[in-house]
DNA sequence: GTCTATATGTGGATAGAC
DNA sequence: GTCTATCCACATATAGAC
């Protein structure tokens, strides 16, 4: 029994994914994530008992989905192309970046200024990815030490270079930041 | 004649400046910033018409405070020197960082989900360092191309260890990303 | 220039019928 | 499970006396 029609409650969750993405937490209010998902607003209230309850499952969503990204990338055992997967994700999402940012950058970066339980809870999604660079430093050789001050840089490279190229609404410092990346993986 | 209190429209700049930085722009509202400025909320309306024109204003302000640092590291003659003090502020203000985030970036990621003037007047204050910092590259003796490019990685480092500092509350990983810069620039 | 009171709009959340 | 109507809090902005 195929279903073209997602359920209402991961409906609501790729929307509030969509327009939190787009338009910022705080200012994505219920009634336009109940309004483009096709749901009545009250009706949101079923599934989610309130915004915040909403917003956990947005990131337990985006973990998921970057979870199914890095199991992917872990078909291939060379570690240095695992790492040239995922700076590559930045280059293919360019004209996202340009438009909107970074989706966990721009989060973070967002929730953290309430503080709250949600805005640790979309640190663990820095958190995952930290861990998974760290993983393939290692595989590489190097120490624990140093591994975890590598993956660090990478993510901090790729995300400075995405919020240039959110503010300028340029691509190209993303990529040049991507590219840069490349070069030194090629040469560790 | 001192002033030991400084004038309303100086007080409500600096209070936004604060609290904006603590809270996040859309966050904050004018009774937080009358409230703490000891200015009475009508009274707002007297300086700036709308809460965008004291946003631009406080924009002006960041980008002379800014303006003047710049000024105080140009008596340096030399230009890794320079460098060096931009860097240095980084590591300085760490625990600031660790807290809030960086005021510029934080700034120019919220505002930039909402488009408007706003946004783009936030803009200047990147587009700004990214010019003084191009010129100091140039003195180093890099072509104009390849000097914007590295005032784009002198950046965005900061900026992307300033996020992920902000997001675990740590200021090792912006202090980590500030001592790597003052390496590669030792080394340039 | 200053300040109190208030208008206006909007967002999160609830009540309660179906 | 679904949906309409509405409550309540709060934020921007205005009116108008002083």
């Amino acid at each position: 029994m195929p279903r073209s029609v997602p359920d209402k409650r991961t409906r609501l969750i790729d929307t509030a994914a969509r327009l939190t993405h787009e338009q910022g937490y705080n200012r994505t209010t219920l009634a336009d994530i109940a309004r483009e998902s096709g749901v009545p607003l009250g009706n949101v209230y079923y599934y989610f008992s309130t915004k915040e309850a909403l917003g956990e499952a947005l990131v337990d969503r985006m973990n998921g989905a970057y979870e199914s990204l890095r199991a992917r990338w872990n078909a291939n055992e060379d570690p240095k192309a695992r790492l040239n997967a995922f700076i590559q994700m930045t280059i293919d999402n360019r004209d996202v970046l340009a438009r909107s940012g970074c989706p966990v950058g721009t989060l973070c970066a967002e929730l953290h200024k309430a503080g709250g339980p949600l805005a640790d809870h979309a640190a663990t999604l820095f958190d995952n990815i930290l861990k998974w660079l760290e993983q393939q430093f290692r595989r590489i050789g190097k120490s624990g030490a140093e591994s975890r001050d590598l993956a660090a840089h990478v993510l901090s490279a790729l995300e400075g270079g995405s919020l240039l190229t959110h503010t300028f609404h340029d691509p190209r410092f993303a990529v040049r930041e991507a590219n840069r990346l490349k070069e030194w993986i090629r040469d560790l």
